[in-house]
DNA sequence: GTCAAGAAGATTGTCGACAAACGACAAATC
DNA sequence: GATTTGTCGTTTGTCGACAATCTTCTTGAC
């Protein structure tokens, strides 16, 4: 009963505010939507085919997972990221992923071994395979929410995903960081070591050196773009 | 109840999602709507005599920070608070604030530490007023969103702030977890101690230990409650 | 008496329309 | 010329109606 000629329109009437949030997801992550780009619901509305109140809802999600700012009787807005922003989610990261990976290591490694090892490999694949941006972060990223997700605490995992969209977004405004992707992907190696020595304190060290690397490196990338482009 | 209708003030409609939403987080935190209990917009809208859309939306506000849950087609429940989700939820708590506390200590003691005592103070004086759980629970909950405010990572404060009305809810369902309130106030001091003496360490380990109490006592009485109704 | 299929009722999902608010630009005032 | 005021087009805010879906109750077969 509902069109489907335009752009790129996801059709089915199940879960349709869910796909119409995923389509705006992939977009801004793809960059097709710069970071404070206005976001009028009209004009989504009209480009997938239908109206409103969908669209609406589908923002207010994304405003939930951060990749949105909403502003009364002004709209919704791709987030700016700025340096602060991005140093501090990183520090929440830490915080986040060192408790999740003791826990893990302590109380399920053996389950979650397998899991981790798979992902490393999946990582090492993806960085033979080409240099598909997109593809190295979302790889990375899943390593991360496995640890939450083995951590035995549900709310890890709900934390991870909150923030995992803006992460990404971080990353991508940024570009690459590593030259070498098989660098990027060797560095999770002492990570899944200590896990699989069952060394609590040895995981969280490694996990907690990993993503301090990272955050340099993002908040490093963000002050040379500043400086490049003093506006 | 609400729907002000009487008067010369229809001026005043600005912001009606947040104002739906907070009389809704009221009557939920009241004990006015059970865990559990459907929450049909039809019905919240006719009650507050105004349409869906708004209500939906504040709906959807309330779900962002934990206490409702929504099923696709079948709407939204307030959200059935169980031991596991308690216990997880204070570990996450002691993750954030010992870290939170840490970074207020070290970075922003002089600014901090006269909010704290006055917080306390205030947790005293309404021990010796009279025994409004609620007003407790509050004052309790404000103590703990000040350490996170304090902490100089804005995104503490904001995770504080999204798991507080969770908690709130756990505290409600339970009722009272300390019998003399003055004592409940008085296991506050040490944090702000170890705050003054600059020791962040120590802060660390006292508000460790101050949450660790908190959970163990919310899962004792889970644990009671269902023995005594095992349904 | 139990169970399944289906009708009836209630609730959510989506829509198009209108009202209110905002932003930009033109006109008026000093 | 600078500031204020007025107007207009665009976008959000709210609404009532209808379609799709779920729940409950009825009915009938076994």
């Amino acid at each position: 009963m509902l069109a489907e000629h335009r752009g790129f329109v996801p059709l089915n009437r199940d879960g349709l505010v869910d796909r119409v949030a995923k389509t705006l997801v992939d977009a801004i992550l793809a960059g097709g939507i710069p970071p404070g780009e206005r976001l009028a619901e009209s004009t989504i509305a009209k480009q997938m085919d239908l109206s409103r109140a969908p669209v609406r809802e589908a923002l207010r999600l994304l405003e939930s997972s951060g990749l949105v700012e909403y502003r009364t009787n002004r709209g919704f807005f791709v987030k700016v990221v700025s340096v602060t922003s991005m140093a501090d989610l990183y520090d929440l990261r830490i915080l986040l992923e060192t408790a999740a990976i003791r826990r893990l290591t302590e109380i399920n490694a053996d389950v979650a071994l397998p899991a981790l090892r798979a992902q490393v490999a999946e990582l090492h694949r993806l960085a033979g395979e080409g240099d598909d941006l997109m593809a190295h972060v979302s790889a990375d990223m899943q390593f991360h929410r496995l640890i939450c997700e083995h951590s035995g605490n549900q709310r890890f995992l709900q934390l991870f995903d909150q923030i995992a969209n803006e992460t990404k977004l971080g990353l991508l405004v940024i570009g690459r960081l590593y030259d070498d992707p098989h660098e990027m992907a060797g560095t999770h190696d002492p990570i899944v070591e200590a896990v699989a020595l069952g060394d609590a304190n040895r995981a969280a060290g490694a996990i907690d050196y990993h993503i301090r690397v990272a955050k340099e490196m993002v908040t490093q990338h963000f002050h040379d773009q500043q400086e490049g482009k003093p506006e």
